[in-house]
DNA sequence: ACTTGACTTAAAGCGCGCTTTAAGTTGTAT
DNA sequence: ATACAACTTAAAGCGCGCTTTAAGTCAAGT
């Protein structure tokens, strides 16, 4: 099967404007182009669903761009390419760990207004920040 | 304990003029001033860390100043900042669930470059790719 | 008295990731 | 033939979140 960009745009939850761009920033390898139109393909569209994995977690478009020339390098790339996937994992991990402590924070201040309501006043639980462990500095 | 500007920044991470930045934005309520310098004490160093952990969920300074104002509201408004932070609760666990799902595709390309580096070549996993559940459209 | 260093403000500047605009091309339907 | 919709490019514009710059204040130490 292939696609229109609008009909791709559509698909992935994103504009036309947007395909263009990541096209031009080097970021969809190799896209077919019929009458000067773009073409996208399955295999297109699988790519960018790992591209938007990659936007998900912030990697800068410079960095995917990188990854890109090394998919174009063939299979002299292969390690390099498994290498970068070991270390954005890694990087995954840790947003995911330092999402849960925000989550953390955001529990204690949910218990810290549930009680301040019950109460009437948040002088009622001031106490209650003074001793949190997850407010202390750093 | 009070502590400068730049004590506070290097305990926080960020830098001075980052602070600065927030304070100028609201989003630093009733700073102490000694002869126009500002003084941080303990409770807008807690301030801060929660600050933080609304800057790492992505939350725009607008928003957050919108926060600050309900704090600065008193008591009247307790029940809007519970509410606030059970809404944002739920943005972090998405954004938790989003992180998981990306962490899947990418321990699926973790595999299959694994497979394909000791096959030699990416040819010979090819059909990984177009069977992969993960990274059908969508 | 004078230098030093940490602070102050207001304003301009910057990098990122799009988004919008303007002008032009192409294929299809009337 | 003509109108229309969907595409094309290059370039300018924008919002965000800082960061940098420039000019000035102030307190302490030599």
């Amino acid at each position: 099967m292939s696609y229109s960009i609008s009909e791709t745009a559509k698909m992935m939850n994103v504009s036309t404007a947007t395909l263009r761009y990541y096209d031009a920033r080097g970021l969809i390898p190799d896209i077919k182009r019929v009458n000067g139109r773009r073409v996208f393909e399955d295999s297109d569209l699988r790519w960018l669903k790992i591209l938007r994995c990659m936007k998900e977690i912030n990697m800068p478009i410079r960095r995917i761009r990188e990854y890109v020339e090394l998919v174009q390098l063939g299979d002299a790339s292969l390690q390099q390419r498994y290498d970068m996937f070991i270390e954005q994992k890694k990087v995954i991990e840790n947003q995911i760990a330092e999402l849960k402590e925000c989550l953390k924070v955001f529990e204690f201040k949910e218990e810290y207004y549930s009680k301040a309501i019950a109460a009437g006043t948040e002088k009622a639980v001031a106490e209650m920040l003074e001793t949190a462990p997850i407010l202390k500095k750093g």
